[in-house]
DNA sequence: CCGCCGGGTGAAAGCGCTTACAGACATGCG
DNA sequence: CGCATGTCTGTAAGCGCTTTCACCCGGCGG
């Protein structure tokens, strides 16, 4: 990766302009120079640096993507769709974790040096580093957080889609609900997705928080629910990994779902299928999510739009066995 | 981000190199002239382009990740790991997945000049394109697939595990099974797992094609296979996704498993725990692989080694339901 | 009092490319 | 035949940084 633009141009026996212009197709080359030039770069296996038409062009061709972690299904799967439009775009993609990570603060500003603009997953950097983000100009699209000025948001939909779960429960009869969920002080998803079932649900559900969406926080939470006196009928969880966990308390439990306990939860995850019993959830469409960024980030950089967009996808419940007994078998 | 070294020489006073020495710790600087930079940086809020300084040091600080899909949760996990490792290190990560792409080879060579080098998972890049990178001198590491010579390759072990899994599946008495996996041709885990099976089962077990590890195919193959005649009394599959379909596939057809039929997977991802019923599978190390390749590749790059590496990482069995009943209870 | 040494600094040469600008050379027309 | 009009090509100025080299200057030993 070491032959230069310049040997190039000495061994066909033309300048590097002329070079560059017959491999970027811009200004004038005839036929027999282009030819020349052509066989040179096939003979050196020329291949233009990175760097150079980045630092030229003043632009870098590649976007960043910064989530919290990989771990659960739901950032990997919009991280795909937007990896395949973006390099669709001819943008390479750029990963940043900030999961465990002590200055995250520097990392972002790293990346945001490397990439024309980048996808951020909801509350994953801290309000003033987005506001600093904002007001350098980097193009940003947030994906799965409430909108703000000054860059896209994109996410789906919550509310609608938990009041239609929550209708469904309550037409299986049950009268005594828990929602297993994280801190629901922010604006976020589960924030929403709480009070979408609230407002169908009242006085009937109370909120219990997990600490985070994982299986084991699901796991220990629902433990304790359940044991406890007031066993609710149905829990309703923030999403499928803590409904994983609740669905693993159950059993240890001994207690049978959803005869004893109905269990639903939310992305529509892989193991959501595949779980004892298959879990009745809520699809988000993950992969469109991550694709629809990566356009709009796109639309922003080449400036083809610049005023901010804010969409939401839609969702739908997917109904399975967790959530109660079906009088025809509803398979997925 | 467009404040160059120049303004802030020009704030400060001084020139560009004292600058750049005061930022970097390079070269001496007096006390107070680097409190003016300081001061300098501060206000413009500077932070230098990391064009200019990849194309002056004469490398990038990022590594690229090479992989078929992130569909499953194998790949992004490994990702993960890698990740995290190479942040640490100070380098960016730049992924590419190659799955439904045409021109890999372009997209392959691209990502080669933004990167000090890159992670290769098994044999998603063929095989001339990945000896011209070896030769342009590329630093690669490869995960999953058999050494090679000039690059580090990195796996998780294949043959002891499968002849344990294997032999835990005789020990239940079977005595026809099935092997469910993708084209057993290349040198790749699955051909490993297979023939690490076989040694143990011998002419017990026949291999089936599901054409891809996914579970639509082995869900597909399963059902073909359930269905026919002299059905398996085990199927040992190439991977949890396939067995994930495996399972779903006796299940439609009203067998129970692993009553009727027993069932393993390979890699132990998330939805093998939960699965009806919990798989049998044997567990990777997948977190670790992705953070020893990161590390691999970082000696690559610095120049603490330059003879090629080659690791197995173990690899257990992880029993749980599907493969047949334990007098005492297993869980994981 | 002289010469040396070394800390501190700046000028300038890259790193590999794109592109504005200008020059060279044909061609076509009046 | 002269000139305008193109077409093609080369020169050189960046793009933002790192780093070598040379230089200046004060302090020290001789």
């Amino acid at each position: 990766m070491d032959v230069t633009i310049y040997e190039v141009a000495r061994r066909a026996g033309v300048s590097i302009a002329t070079v560059s212009r017959t491999l970027r197709g811009t200004g004038p080359v005839a036929a027999k120079t282009r030819e020349k030039v052509l066989k040179a770069v096939e003979e050196l296996n020329f291949t233009p640096s990175r760097l150079g038409v980045s630092l030229a062009e003043g632009r870098h061709a590649a976007n960043g993507v910064v989530f919290p972690d990989l771990a659960g299904p739901y950032y990997a799967e919009v991280l795909l769709g937007y990896e395949e439009v973006a390099s669709e775009l001819g943008r390479s993609v750029i990963i940043l974790s900030t999961k465990g990570r002590t200055r995250v603060g520097d990392l972002i500003k790293d990346l945001a040096g490397r990439v024309d603009g980048m996808l951020i997953f909801g509350h994953t950097v801290p309000e003033p580093l987005v506001a600093e983000l904002v007001r350098l100009g980097v193009r940003l699209v947030f994906v799965s957080r409430d909108p703000l000025p000054g860059a896209d948001t994109l996410r789906s939909e919550n509310t609608a889609s938990a009041r239609a779960l929550a209708a469904h429960l309550a037409d299986h009869g049950y009268e005594r609900f828990a929602f297993l969920g994280a801190p629901l002080t922010s604006h976020d998803d589960v924030d929403e997705r709480w009070r979408g079932v609230r407002s169908v649900l009242g006085g009937a559900i109370e909120a219990v928080d997990t600490g985070h969406y994982t299986v084991e926080c699901g796991h220990e939470a629902a433990t304790k629910l359940l044991k406890g006196r007031d066993r609710p009928r149905a829990i309703v969880c923030s999403d499928d990994e803590v409904a994983l966990g609740a669905l693993l308390a159950a059993e240890e439990l001994g207690l049978d779902v959803p005869g004893d306990v109905a269990v639903t939860g939310w992305d529509d995850i892989m193991a959501a299928r595949h779980a004892r019993p298959a879990l009745t959830t809520v699809r988000q469409p993950m992969r469109e999510l991550g694709a629809r960024a990566a356009r709009a980030l796109d639309e922003l950089i080449t400036g083809v739009r610049d005023t901010p967009s804010h969409h939401t996808l839609a969702t739908a419940p997917v109904i399975r066995a967790s959530c109660g007994h079906h009088p025809q078998e509803v398979r997925t």
